[in-house]
Parts: structure tokens; C-alpha cells; sequence
DNA sequence: ATGCGGAATGCAAGCGGTTACAATTAGGTC
DNA sequence: GACCTAATTGTAACCGCTTGCATTCCGCAT
């Protein structure tokens, strides 16, 4: 029972392979695999003659068998290591995904969806990653010290990190955003503006935009830097709120805010308006990342704006290069204000 | 020259494969593999033999081998349809992709990320899908009879979509929430809190979110329905505040509103704070999704939750049956009133 | 003893490409 | 016309794994 012309619907007819794409332009399969990666070595006819059975028969390399075959997958794993709920509540992940999404795809090469929260799911991904099923990694992780980070450079596995994550300075390849500089200009942002008690709601300890953010804002202020006045969150709207009344309750006559990502900053406008401050009027606030949630906050959040698109795009750039074999030297993005109605 | 003692470091060492591991336990390749795959058909002796090689040379299968001989890929296709920026937008994006990661995990499956916007892109997904590079899609998309949807049913690819694509009821496997039920529901909710002028800002007619809320909503209220008190937006915060705006011209005695999104419920808000209402006194809203939004708007939202997790799980496990050839059910989800403060 | 059925295993033919190498051909050069 | 080079093409050996089939080895009923 020959299934290549079973009855039409059930079963489709065996897709066509390489052996019939040679065998409708008469050439030998070598020469059909040539034409397919980028014609060196094939007469201008031959080529014709192939290009056009492949037309016609509607052929498509088959990639696991090229993978075999090369060694090499064309896909690259997009790896979130934080816990998944975090990550996800976080609208700049999106942003990234999408734009990692759009680089690789024009490029041809695969996204592979990879989550490391749990012990388990480390393990696997780690041994997912090792076993060279994707030729490399887009590490979405700003945490100090990831042991998975570890094992993929132990392997040897090209690695492209948001973010410089904090102890791998050195070893990994990164795109991130001058976090001081930033800093510095949402803070004199707020200083220009004439405000006088600046406060500032930090993020964890642990990660760079949590460090390095507090540096540029002191760096800034200089003398009127006032360590009271600095709150710590984890980036979430309820941690933003949460720190700004703890920093009211210190001092309640700040004039001014800035938090370290957009939601922070929305969390904190909550606070304010709860406790009888308006915004901007009483109390400026500037808020970080320019994520969809910046222009629809009450009022819109002036922020610092993270150029995602391309933070996305030199990561695939800086990752294909890697994998080419040549050896990127890491990046650092500018990020710029944006000024809505917050401040 | 061997590679296989190469000086450490540069060159990593062979990967052990399925011959290492047969060598080393004294076996066949074959009964290796038997072992791999479930152990049938393999004495227990055997059995023992081939773990502790495997544990000793560090195997772990080439999956490239493995797909190019079973013709699996053991890879499934989250596909996104709609023009990047709305669906990235959008929370609830990331909470169908969380669930849909994990569930796929937890059973070995490697989620492929493909988004399927302009019509280069939807020509690639097309032809990537249809190639059989991964065994199912996971779609994600509601729009109106989706010509990509078709090209995907006629190569018999095993699809499951979220929400029922208008036009596609009875051609591919869906889930989704009771759109009527739970539209009913937030009516409901609004009528019992006594308003009497409830207005509704609905979502795409093109999506099936989009019509059939309004029509639990109008089966709900029953007489007291007034066309004139239904706007529609696009999901987004901005179409949702200016679809109040509008409403309020319409009427500016509405004293309740049921939006078709969190986002569009918060962009409603906006347009009522600036319009001197007071949320829920003035005029009391119910949103729907329950994203992470909800429960940091001001007022927090009270809002239809949509089991994202839930869904994502079921759509995985139809997504798995139907590979698996068995034919599975449609499955349609209830939706759940989280009463905060809004309403 | 002989024959039989089933469990366990080995064997080897693919799966669909890539690519090193050999073979063939054409174009000059002396 | 012999000889050399370079361009083109064919050949076939893998890549690592699965799986149908043949084979071997049992225990056990005839």
C-alpha cells in the first residue's frame, strides 16, 4: 500500500526531500544540497534547474536532519531563571521577548522558550542546554552569581546576558544600559525641576539596575544625598508602594521620587494619592524602563526610557556572533528620559 | 589526531552517544535504545547495566537524531497571529505563556516561540510548521477566520486555539471561558449593586470575546439593555478611555460600567477620574481578565478572572492528545467574578 | 528427544541532510 | 597535442538514533 497516493485527506502525501528535488532537476543530491547553502561551487544552469524543482515539488530542508548532519541547530534558547512569576509580571520581559523574537527570526534561526525557577527545571534546562540542542543563549537574569550561568560557560555554551550580571563581569558577554548614567539623569531631572528632598526607591541589592541605579542617584545629588531617603523594592507595584510609605514615614515633606522601574513608580502614586499628596504637584516622581505601563499610569510616569529594541537586537547580534566564532565585546546602552505629567 | 584527549579546555570532548553507552554496558545499540525508551523488551540485568553506563559516560540523547529517526520533534509551537505590539502589550500574553511553558516541561516538551505578524512572517511560520519542525501549534490569536489557522488545518497540523476563532467552531480544537456566562456574571454583579444605568465597553467584533460578552450582557440586563450604552475598543488602555469618553457624552449619568479588559477598565477609570467621578461611588466598573494589572489600578479592579493557568494546562493536554492521534473535546472554561474595590 | 512459543537481543536499514574526496570536463599554455 | 589548473559534479561516508526482522536461548508440553 503505497502511501504517496492514498486517498486525498488522510494521510498527505511523504513531503518531498532532497533525493526528489535531484531527481526532478537531474542532478546528484550533493549538488542540490550546494545549491541550498548559498550556490558556491554550482553552475549557473544547475542551479537554475534546481531552484526551479524545488518550486515545483514544494520541497523544505528538513532541519532535524540538517542539525544531524552539521552539528549546528539554528535555534537559540531564551532562558528566564528567575522565579517564573516574577518574570512574567514584569511587562519589560515581554518587551524583550519580543524584540529577541523579531531579531532571531529574521536571521532564520529558532526561539526556544527555555524557564529555569525551579531546582528541577535548572537541571533539565541545564542539561537541555549541555547537550547542544540550541546553539546558544540569551540569559534573561540580572541575579549575582547564577550557578546556571556557571555551567553554561562551563560548557562552553555562547551566552549573551541582559544585564551584567553581577561576579561574571568578565565572563560572559552582556548588553546592558549605563545604569549610573541613567541614574544621574533622572535624578537631575528631578533636581532641575527644584526639588529639594529627592528620594529614591532602589532595587534589590542583587542585581545591577538594583545597585548601580543608587550610585548614579548619589553620584548625582552629591551633598544632598541623604541615605534616609532611600527605600528598597523588588521591582513590583506593591513593593513601590510599600517603600514609599516607609520613606513618607521617615520624612514627610520629600518632594520628589525616583524609582528604579515603572511599577515601583506606579505603586509609589498609589501611596501618594492614599496619603493626601498629589503628583506631581506635591511630590515629582520619575520612574523606570518606559514600559506600556509608563503612559497609562494616573498621571502618565515621566521615566527613564529602556531602548528594549535594542537591547534585544544587540543581544541576538552580539549571540550569532558568538556563534560564528567571533569573539563581541560586550555593550552598553544609553537610556534616555522620557518627561510625561509625573514630574 | 584524537580529539577525544585533546588538551583540556579548548576542545571539549566528544559527546558520548548511543554507542559509547553500548560499548561501555556490553549491549547492542539497540537494546540501548529500548532502554532509553521505556525499557520494554529488556531484562532487568540489561536494564542495570545500560543506566550505570549511561550514568558513567554522561549520555544524553541527541534529539536531532532522535527526531530525524521518529519523525517527532517533541517540540510544540506557541504562535502568536497578531501584529506584535498589541499581543506583547497585552499581560495576559504572558500569563498564557507561562502556563503553557510549564506545562510543557513537565512534559519534556520544548516550547518554539513563533510570531507570525507581517505577511513575511506568516509566510516563514507557514512554511516552518508545515515542514513538520514542530508536532502541534499552540495559537494564540482570536481574530476572524485566520487564513494562517486554515493553512495549518489543511497540512493537518495538530492545532489547539485559544477562544473559539470565529468561523473555526467545528474545525479545530479550542479552549476557552464562558464569554456569555461570564459576561452575564459581571452584569449581574453591576445590577446587584443596585446601578441602573450600566454601560459596557466592549472588545473587537471580530473577536469572539468581542461579541459574546455583549451578548451575556444584554441577556443579562434584559430590558434594561440600551444599545446606545455599549462602546467598543480594542483591548487597550487608550481605546478604553476613550470609549468612556465617549459614553459618558452619550450619557453622563452612567453610573456602571463592564469593560471587556483590565486595560481598557483602567483607561475607563482615567477618563472618569478626569471627568470628576469618583470610582465606585460615582460610577462603579468591572473589568475582565484579572491580569496583573487588576489588582494595582486605583481603585483596584473588580474584575472577571480569566484560569490562565488553567487554560494553558488544557490546551497543552489537548495539544498532546491530539499528537498523540487520539481526538480530543473543546473544552470551555468558567470564568470567576474577584470582587475589589471597584465595584 | 523434538518441537514450540515467547522473551531478549543483535543486526542493519533507514531518517534526510552535509561534505570530503574523487572524477570529469573545459580552458588555456607551451 | 600534451599537460596543468580550476570549475563543476557525482559518490559515498558519516551524523546519532530508532525499529522491523532475524536470531538465539529458554522452559515446557508432547
Amino acid at each position: 500500500m503505497e502511501p504517496i497516493d492514498a486517498p486525498a485527506g488522510r494521510q498527505q502525501r511523504r513531503k518531498p526531500t532532497i533525493r526528489d528535488v535531484a531527481a526532478a532537476s537531474g542532478v546528484s543530491r550533493g549538488t542540490v544540497s550546494r545549491v541550498i547553502n548559498g550556490g558556491h561551487w554550482v553552475s549557473p544552469e544547475a542551479r537554475e534547474k534546481v531552484d526551479k524543482a524545488i518550486e515545483t515539488t514544494g520541497y523544505y530542508a528538513n532541519t532535524h536532519a540538517r542539525s544531524l548532519a552539521t552539528g549546528r541547530s539554528d535555534s537559540v534558547a531564551f532562558l528566564l531563571t528567575e522565579p517564573q512569576h516574577l518574570l512574567f509580571a514584569d511587562p519589560t520581559f515581554a518587551l524583550l521577548l519580543r524584540g529577541a523574537a523579531e531579531a532571531l527570526a529574521a536571521r532564520r534561526k529558532t526561539l526556544v522558550l527555555l524557564v529555569a525557577g525551579t531546582p528541577e527545571e535548572r537541571e533539565n534546562v541545564s542539561h537541555f542546554v549541555g547537550a547542544g540542542h540550541v546553539d546558544g543563549v540569551l540569559l534573561i537574569s540580572s541575579h549575582e552569581k547564577d550557578p546556571l550561568l556557571d555551567s553554561l560557560i562551563a560548557a562552553g555554551v555562547p551566552t549573551v546576558a541582559c544585564g551584567v550580571p553581577l561576579g561574571h563581569q568578565d565572563d560572559v558577554i552582556t548588553v546592558s544600559i549605563d545604569e549610573v548614567g541613567s541614574a544621574r539623569t533622572a535624578a537631575r531631572h528631578l533636581a532641575g525641576l527644584g526639588r529639594e528632598r529627592i528620594a529614591m526607591i532602589a532595587g534589590p541589592e542583587d542585581t545591577p539596575g538594583g545597585r548601580f541605579r543608587v550610585v548614579g542617584f548619589q553620584e548625582e545629588l552629591g551633598e544632598r544625598f541623604d541615605a534616609d531617603r532611600v527605600e528598597r523594592g523588588d521591582y513590583s507595584h506593591e513593593s513601590g508602594a510599600a517603600a514609599m510609605a516607609a520613606l513618607l514615614a521617615r520624612d514627610p515633606d520629600i518632594d520628589a521620587v525616583f524609582a528604579a522601574s515603572d511599577r515601583m513608580a506606579a505603586g509609589a502614586i498609589a501611596t501618594l494619592r492614599a496619603a493626601g499628596r498629589s503628583v506631581p504637584d506635591d511630590v515629582a516622581v520619575v520612574g523606570f524602563d518606559d514600559s506600556g505601563l509608563a503612559a497609562s499610569v494616573d498621571p502618565p510616569l515621566t521615566t527613564m526610557h529602556q531602548p528594549f529594541d535594542e537591547i534585544s537586537a544587540e543581544m541576538v547580534r552580539l549571540l550569532l556572533d558568538a556563534i560564528a566564532g567571533k569573539d563581541p565585546a560586550s555593550v552598553t546602552l544609553p537610556a534616555s528620559l522620557v518627561t510625561r505629567a509625573s514630574a
